[in-house]
DNA sequence: ATATTAGATAACGTTACGTCACCTGCAAGT
DNA sequence: ACTTGCAGGTGACGTAACGTTATCTAATAT
């Protein structure tokens, strides 16, 4: 079993050695052996644990939350939430650019430019330091309760929906057709889920796909893009079509 | 001259007043007025100046520093330092998004996955919290410098250049052809300032071209896309053959 | 007349480390 | 045998950019 010391920790993935010291002496992370002198020696399922701590401070939580937390999430999980925070992140920075090229434009055209004008433009999206809750609620609370009642909460089944989705995700930016062997057998497996959720209700499994397509902001849930509803439906219709 | 107080300026801009009053305290904001009683009333002028600050320290640079270049760079420049600094987010979340789905997606396939597996993927993009100065050199020391010898540094048509790199990258965004009102504008300022530089060796300036398209990695220089290069070629093509 | 609101100052608290002083074991050069 | 350099260690204090709390004032709403 391969241990490292904590300079090659550092090293590796790019922190400090003050930061290792520190995490060790906050007791959040411990390396898991200890030298007769002293010294500290990293084991590969403490590499996992630095790994999902320094996702979390990516998501800004403070690293007291973090070492609360840290045992209750699977290495998983935590990559799941960072994903969507990823996503998030991504749309907004599309808007900023959009926003500055125009504000960069706006200052060719005119010479004299108005604050009014401006502060339309200049709306920073806001930093949501505190909202990182959201990007797990997603996954603690079931997806749909929020928004269609009467449909029991299942952690199993959400997780393995939200697995399917980020498979779509995949299969899209890989450009694998959903008319594949693995279209179907995502077909297949959302029909199984979407059937146990709904029990054959396709009246309210209509509802859900239409409230998939909303945008963030109105319905709680992080948004599903055109493209990967697109994408399920074509899996779904080549299954039964088969 | 409308002016503002703490609570309007906190509000719209979405700060804390804790951090308006701040700013007063360490002279890096300083309202433009004051009450008989105190209290701070914020001009126009002030709130582009605080415009500036929110977007300098985006780019992670310490108020300390804030205050010493605050003066020396225009609006405009800001802008564009910042819109720099946002594509190469950008494009660094493109990377960290795939790199994430590929991790989720290989814990789903392989139930116990080796450190050594995952480390090739974790690599996160190291945060350049003192590259910060890179967004500006661009702007500060001549694009070509660096790369290409022999040419003169003439800060003037670089920012002419730099602006109409902008613009073609709006042109694209909005779906103007090449072959259009703008298009032709463009074309025409590129082929005078090529020349301008290049003094008509167009062996050079093939080079240039070609450099333009390497990664940042290697050039130091901030990518040009293949897309935005197309764009600019198609223009100073429809100029010549009008 | 009182309560609420929006502003002010002053001073101490906080997070996540950076930095500094000083100590230790070990391998290599002189 | 001695120094040098390096990789590691432990305090302990320093720092940036505010958050928080206590206390005060002036103006407005009820």
């Amino acid at each position: 079993m391969k241990r490292w010391t904590t300079g090659e920790v550092a090293k590796q993935r790019d922190i400090s050695i003050r930061t290792l010291r520190y995490y060790d002496q906050i007791n959040l992370l411990t390396p898991s052996y200890r030298d007769d002198k002293g010294k500290r020696y990293y084991s590969e399922e403490d590499l996992f644990t630095l790994e999902k701590i320094i996702i979390l401070k990516s998501l800004s939580l403070p690293l007291e939350n973090i070492r609360i937390i840290l045992d209750k999430l699977s290495y998983k999980q935590i990559l799941i939430s960072h994903y969507n925070y990823l996503q998030e992140q991504h749309s907004k920075l599309e808007t900023s650019i959009l926003n500055t090229a125009s504000l960069i434009n706006m200052i060719d055209l005119e010479d004299t430019l108005s604050w009014e004008s401006v502060s339309k433009l200049a709306k920073r999206p806001k930093d949501e330091s505190k909202k990182w809750l959201d990007y797990f609620q997603e996954e603690e609370k079931n997806i749909l309760l929020s928004t269609i009642p009467n449909i029991s909460n299942n952690d199993e089944t959400t997780q393995q929906y939200i697995s399917l989705l980020r498979k779509i995700e995949w299969c899209i930016k890989h450009k694998i057709s959903p008319e594949s062997e693995e279209g179907s057998q995502i077909g297949t497996s959302l029909i199984e889920i979407t059937n146990s959720h709904f029990q054959g209700d396709s009246d309210l499994m209509e509802k859900f796909w239409e409230v998939r397509k909303l945008p963030a902001e109105e319905t709680g849930l992080y948004p599903i893009s055109e493209e990967v509803l697109e994408f399920a439906e074509r899996c779904m219709a080549y299954v039964t079509t088969e």
